[in-house]
DNA sequence: CATCCGTGGAA
DNA sequence: TTTCCAAGGAT
């Protein structure tokens, strides 16, 4: 017995008894009417995952709608612009997903000539898809058999097979990899895969978990234990810290001018404020505004130049002037829009 | 293996 | 107010 194995629960029921307990589960309590289940639509199953990396059903859904409306299917997204991309997307956050999913859009435009592989191995060797996005396709999209672990299979396993290991670790990655690729049903991968994610979201969530409700807690590691509070284990905390941020206005009767940000940084390929790594000199504070990200604090002050001439001197990005009209047609990042609709009263 | 990448809702 | 964390992937 390895040491992986040692900790594993010795009740934990068979593959075949534990998935069909899932899949049966599924049907009469799961979820089975979100927007993108509706019609079997594997372009539809493409936009949800990638919208639904690390972002809840909630906040998806109305951006998931608006996407059909104005991409409706796999070409009409695949020959879109970037910024048309963008801006669909704006508001939704980890923006280099919908780079990713323009640019998957354009590969399986290219290499299948439109349609999308029902393998893991095929999709992850698409742009944005990883092994979760590939195994959550072939599953949603096909119902053919593969394994998928994200945040809700992780916690669902810690605590059913009493995984001891931080659910992050490689060890525990590995471990729940492997127990999922042991589990999942030849048919009906489907219903249980969505039933996995169901039991997570609904029944196993990260605090005050419905165990009374749950189908697999009589078998359930954590429920016997009395553990259910303690796995999955936490992982260390660590401090976010607060960074400066220095952003310059300038605006006329126009509009304001803008800058689209580069490739490479937060907010990547967005329009935003000119940004600064010290206050300019000879500038007054035209206002502020924090924002919080997964990893930092933003505390940013926006600049007015007594001298819009010294921007030339400040600024190496090229500006230009987007009209107030035009602020809707663009991608700008939640807190830009958010402090443009708060000062556009008073432009100038 | 660690870090980066958004935002909003819940407690 | 702070903390947590969500259908992760790329580097």
């Amino acid at each position: 017995m390895n040491k992986a194995s040692k900790s594993l629960s010795t009740t934990a029921l068979p593959p075949s008894e534990f998935n069909q307990t899932v899949i049966r589960w599924q049907s009469e309590h799961g979820r089975n009417e979100l927007p993108w289940q509706l019609e079997q639509d594997p372009y539809h199953v493409l936009v949800s995952e990638f919208m639904l990396q690390q972002t809840q059903v909630a906040t998806v859904i109305p951006y998931f709608s608006r996407w059909l409306h104005h991409f409706p299917t796999l070409a009409t997204l695949a020959s879109a612009s970037e910024d048309e991309v963008l801006t669909q997307w704006q508001g939704l956050g980890f923006y280099r997903r919908a780079r990713n999913l323009h640019k998957a859009a354009q590969y399986l435009q290219e290499t299948y000539q439109g349609q999308i592989p029902a393998q893991p191995q095929l999709l992850q060797e698409v742009p944005g898809i990883g092994p979760y996005t590939a195994g959550a396709i072939t599953a949603f999209a096909f119902n053919q058999p593969a394994a998928l672990v994200d945040g809700n299979v992780k916690r669902v396993f810690c605590r059913y097979f009493g995984i001891e290991q931080v659910p992050t670790s490689t060890a525990a990655d590995k471990l729940i990899w492997q127990l999922a690729e042991n589990y999942y049903p030849e048919q009906d991968n489907r219903s249980y895969a969505q039933g996995l994610l169901d039991l997570g979201a609904t029944i196993c969530t990260p605090r005050k978990p419905n165990c009374i409700n749950c189908p697999l807690r009589a078998s359930c590691y954590a429920y016997q234990q009395q553990r259910v509070d303690n796995l999955p284990t936490k992982p260390p905390r660590k401090t976010t810290p607060t960074r400066p941020g220095h952003f310059i206005w300038i605006s006329n009767a126009e509009g304001i001018f803008l800058t689209q940000r580069s490739g490479d940084v937060i907010w990547p390929r967005l329009w935003s404020f000119p940004e600064v790594t010290e206050p300019p000199l000879q500038a007054a504070l035209h206002g502020h505004f924090k924002h919080t990200f997964s990893h930092y604090r933003l505390a940013a002050q926006v600049w007015q130049l007594a001298h819009p001439n010294q921007l030339a001197e400040t600024l190496s990005t090229g500006l230009e002037l987007i009209s107030w009209q035009q602020l809707k047609n663009i991608a700008l990042p939640t807190p830009i829009k958010r402090y443009l609709d708060k000062h556009q009263q008073n432009p100038g």
